[in-house]
DNA sequence: CTGAAAGCGCTAACAA
DNA sequence: TTGTTAGCGCTTTCAG
């Protein structure tokens, strides 16, 4: 079927050695060879196996992505980064496979290890227990972890810089005059959230405002729950508060009801501002302000990791980057309604 | 570093060939090799190397789901295909690798299909023009498309039936004794819109129902122009209508807005209902009724249609498939108000 | 039913 | 700088 690399010798008069140096631009070549080879794969259309690369060289050019397998509830972001790791390996003549476990059953990535169909691995949505790293460990493989793990890890990993977010919202919210704050938060539990509020805290400390000014409160992850919270909270402290930070889009959801009811109007009488594009604060009314995070960019430098995980698999790289964007609309500022 | 199999044919007392066939399970071969090999292969763990027998058969058990790059707009259905194609997949043992084409540039597809790279391809997103014909014929790649292409074509290909959809949806309507219909679409060409309509008129019409009593508009697919458009329909021609099918979540935004400040209370004096839950049927107020389509189901069956395709590479097949789940919330019923 | 041996297409010592 | 040659690990004729 396809041209080999014995034909591309014969009809530039070398042997196939000097047709993989030429391959591979090994610097010991000379010019003439380099001609006559590079004519003859040009006029057989010569284009190299992988499959026989692979074999001989051990190394496949592919990394894997691995996650969780959810049919139901896609996080967004996934994609975005599988994306942007995808964009970043081409660039390295790297291909990605895409691969999902259940319930933890590490069993396919086992044998796509064992069957050594990739020369690196990034992780993303699961937990790292022993299992996995054992995996990692027998193999040797390069991994890169998409997220902080909760533990301690001598892996390398990269994650999003979430108190950086949160100051860039505090910086908003400063800007327009804002001095007492409510941030309405998921679960404590929640990393994301309490770096986000570590970021408003930091921001508003160097302004001179104490962290008491900065109230917190958590509730369950869903609109009503926060419109709630709210209400009750403005109702007993009316006036406490001119801004309020929701974690994400449904508990801004929450709050932009909470008060309408109250006859709060937004933003002249209360700035709101929230986190992520997801999956709607560009259609709520007033439209939300909120800091995105470009997952991604963030997917870019993953990939840009992996390689360099890959190319140097003894160094552990631990990375917090920032990528906040604020998209500021209706919910902060006067000037521009839709 | 991995064991071979000259290693268990060792083990095992036998030749690499007897190995070989024990592997890949021929029917001619003895009990009692089969079974030593077997030890042997248990005893030593041994476990294939996938590049040594793509070389030899040519076949490399990987498929290729090609798709555009772009990182602003993710399509929130393109990962649930993409999810569904590699879990089915994997049941026959294929890998999925995730490639992402930039302006219609189809080089990297020609590099993984030149280095025979895949056996499989599964297109999505991604326009059907001549110059990836003719890649497809020039490797004569097995290929599958998710989405009926515009033009005609002896290509595979597998979509949903819209049309069943917009049964549903009517279905549903009918039930709760709605006689007076309004879609309210995208643009004129958008082939899913009048293909929803059409399902509409279709159950209508079952029901002895004439497609007069149907009033389809196109508006642009914001939720503004939606409000726009059905406010100015309703006040001119007011009690026309007793419900609103909105062909997608914004543009039901725009319909729910229209109808609050037009005073017509939902669902009791109009019932509305649409397709999709993204990116918040379920979040706004009253809660939307919806039609979604389980795109992730779609893409199990595309899995298991490329895997066809690369069995019985001379059969076309051009598939609708149905989906449809009605999630019925407050906008058609009056008993379960959140 | 089983074994010997010749590939698959490319790389990488080792010599020259 | 170049060519020779022995692999990489598995499959697949072809004899036996």
């Amino acid at each position: 079927m396809g041209v080999t690399i014995k034909e591309v010798a014969r009809e530039a008069g070398v042997s196939t050695a000097s047709v993989s140096r030429v391959l591979n631009s090994f610097p010991s070549v000379s010019p003439e060879v380099r001609e006559r080879v590079d004519r003859a794969m040009k006029k057989l259309r010569f284009v190299p196996d992988r499959k026989a690369k692979s074999l001989a060289t051990g190394k496949t050019s592919q990394v894997v992505f691995l996650t969780t397998y959810e049919p139901l509830f896609d996080d967004p972001h996934k994609f975005a980064i599988l994306s942007g790791i995808e964009r970043s390996l081409a660039r390295y003549k790297y291909n990605l496979l895409f691969l999902q476990i259940n319930r933890g059953d590490l069993t396919p990535l086992w044998k796509m290890a064992s069957q050594k169909q990739v020369d690196g691995l990034v992780v993303h949505g699961i937990e790292i227990d022993l299992s996995l790293i054992k995996l990692i460990e027998e193999f040797a493989l390069p991994t890169l972890l998409i997220g902080e793990p909760k533990e301690k890890t001598t892996l390398s990993w990269i994650d999003n810089n979430n108190e950086v977010a949160g100051e860039v919202a505090a910086n908003c919210l400063l800007k327009h005059g804002c001095r007492k704050f409510l941030f309405v938060g998921g679960r404590e539990e929640d990393n994301i959230s309490t770096s986000r509020y570590k970021g408003i805290v930091r921001a508003v400390a160097k302004k001179g405002i104490g962290s008491d000014e900065v109230e917190f409160i958590s509730v369950a992850p869903v609109p009503l729950q926060a419109e709630k919270a709210v209400k009750a909270l403005l109702s007993a402290k009316a006036g406490s508060f001119d801004c309020i930070v929701a974690a994400n889009n449904l508990l801004a959801l929450g709050v932009l009801r909470a008060l309408q009811d109250l006859k709060i109007k937004v933003p002249s009488q209360m700035k709101v501002i929230t986190f992520d594009d997801y999956p709607f604060a560009n259609y709520t009314k007033p439209r939300l302000s909120s800091i995105s995070i470009d997952v991604h960019s963030l997917g870019l430098s993953a990939g840009q990791a992996i390689v360099d995980q890959m190319r140097n698999p003894e160094r552990v790289s631990q990375t917090y980057i920032a990528f906040p964007r604020l998209n500021e609309r209706a919910s902060t500022r006067y000037d521009n309604e839709p």
